[in-house]
RNA sequence: GGUGGGAUUCCCGAGCGGCCAAAGGGGGCAGACUGUAAAUCUGCUGUCACCGACUUCGAUGGUUCGAAUCCAUCUCCCACCA
């Protein structure tokens, strides 16, 4: 399977600019292509992800990937696909975010002997001056071909500044610059960019009479229509482990919609595409395909280690899918040997003082915990019957929580399903 | 620059002097059912020393026994005109 079929069949591509030249393109040539992050934000989260994955598999077929990080454009502010202005970051903050975002990319992305680089669009636009940049390319872009854009057009009810504006023109002159001085022949981005980055390859056309293709990939939403990569809690599942644990990352994944497992599968992770039509055929089991993927995007963000242990502490809480191993898959995840499961659970560890004579109140306790934010939150989950020490469930809001519910100086408080916490004290 | 309209609890959005901690929806959390899924049904969803008290309705002052609701000033948004 040529990498242009492979991006076709792992659902990659939503739009290109023309699928004929692309196709030869990728399969003809070892060629430059870029992707653009703006840092926005000092952690990429997994809604991210989708572009780095394209980049993965084009770099394994033998082109070279080029990260823009955009410390430029992420002062500007992208309008694309919001319906208000984002906030203005200062310069410093952008200066920070962009290193950190640099970091965590390299993770996916082998930056070995010149196989990825690394650019900052900030480099280029920095010294620009404004009048000589409006001579230079202000007249290659018609302002009723911009009001044109939906990403515009979307806007002008509620709201555009002309700094947003005029972002569009500084992505197309990314890739203007890219394609003058490193050869980069190709633009990958999420569906909200096409406007922009057919705005790229248009400026390079008329500007240095080079063909230069884009693709986009496709928003993913779901099943709610929520863009992919909240957790159930609405909160962003982030790389950065400070954010997001490694076990909560594990977790996200591994509750996926059942509808979803083959589509995150072929985004996600690395197997076969034959494999992976095995692993979610009607009929199979659902559960280990769950595994196996929240094992490989674990694997794949924080390694192997971490996606073991994560899958071993899942398993030992909820049990596993597949304790036998009966199917059959390339995963690493078929080396592990579940056996080995344990239970780690997070730990509380508080002073022993609390629990003397009265004792701690329980919902206090579960705020103590970081399980609830308030003490009020603490008192409805449990008059709500969500909460249950040591396995036995607790209805009193005025319960007292003393050395007594200690075993060997441990107590296990649960609330609801998957929130546990082994409370110890010193 | 002119003229209107608006700012309400996580979000949307009612309320327009006491019955308002504030309708309804979304979201979230929990319970039941399950497969750590989805769907469905039920409860909860400001804080605390919780059968009571306290703090919220853009900000600051004022009127009133009493204000999210009335008045003044300010800040920010939006629409129309130019």
């Amino acid at each position: 399977m040529s990498i242009y079929q492979e991006l076709k069949a792992r659902g990659f591509c939503y739009q290109e600019t023309d699928a004929e030249a692309i196709e030869k393109l990728l399969t003809t040539e070892s060629i430059r292509f870029y992707v653009g992050f703006d840092p926005t934000g000092s952690s990429l989260h997994v809604g991210h992800l989708l572009p780095v994955m394209a980049m993965r598999l084009l770099q394994k077929a033998g082109h070279i990937p080029i990260v823009l990080v955009g410390g430029a454009t992420g002062q500007i502010g992208d309008p694309s696909g919001k319906t208000t202005a984002r906030p203005i970051l200062t310069k410093e903050v952008v200066a920070a975010n962009v290193e950190s975002l640099k970091q965590q990319l390299a993770r996916f992305i082998s930056v070995e002997d010149g196989a990825a680089c690394f650019v900052n669009n900030l480099d280029w636009f920095k010294d620009i001056r404004y009048i000589d940049f409006l001579r230079e390319i202000g007249h290659y872009f018609s302002v009723n071909r911009m009001m044109a854009q939906e990403s515009v057009k979307s806007r002008l009810e509620t709201g555009l500044s002309f700094l947003e504006f005029n972002y569009s023109i500084l992505q197309a002159y990314d890739f203007y610059i890219l394609n003058r001085d490193l050869n980069c022949k190709m633009q990958f981005g999420g569906q909200d960019q096409w406007g922009n980055m057919v705005a790229g390859t248009e400026l390079v056309r008329r500007k240095s009479g080079n063909e230069v293709q884009c693709m986009t990939i496709p928003l993913l939403l779901d099943s709610n229509g929520q863009k992919f990569g909240k957790t159930a809690g609405g909160n962003n599942v982030w790389l950065d482990v400070n954010r997001t644990s490694v076990f909560d990352y594990y977790q996200f994944w591994r509750n996926a919609d059942d509808a979803a497992v083959r589509r995150l599968l072929l985004y996600f992770s690395p197997l076969p595409v034959a494999e992976i039509e095995t692993l979610t055929a009607e009929g199979a089991n659902i559960n280990r395909a769950k595994e196996i993927l929240a094992f490989e995007a674990t694997m794949l963000a924080h390694g192997e280690a971490a996606a073991r242990e994560a899958f071993l502490t899942a398993g030992g809480k909820f049990g596993f899918a597949d304790p036998e191993k009966r199917i059959a898959t390339t995963s690493r995840i078929a080396a592990v040997d579940q056996t080995a499961a344990k239970i780690e659970l997070p730990v509380t560890e508080l002073d022993r003082a609390v629990f003397e004579g009265e004792g701690l109140g329980l919902a206090r306790l579960l705020v103590e915990c970081g399980i609830c934010k308030s003490t009020s939150d603490a008192r409805r989950l449990i008059q709500g019957g969500g909460v249950s020490v040591n396995d036995r469930k607790i209805i009193d809001v005025k319960q007292q929580i003393t050395f007594a519910d200690f075993t060997d100086g441990e107590l296990l408080l649960r609330a609801g399903k998957k929130n546990f916490r082994r409370v110890v004290y010193r």
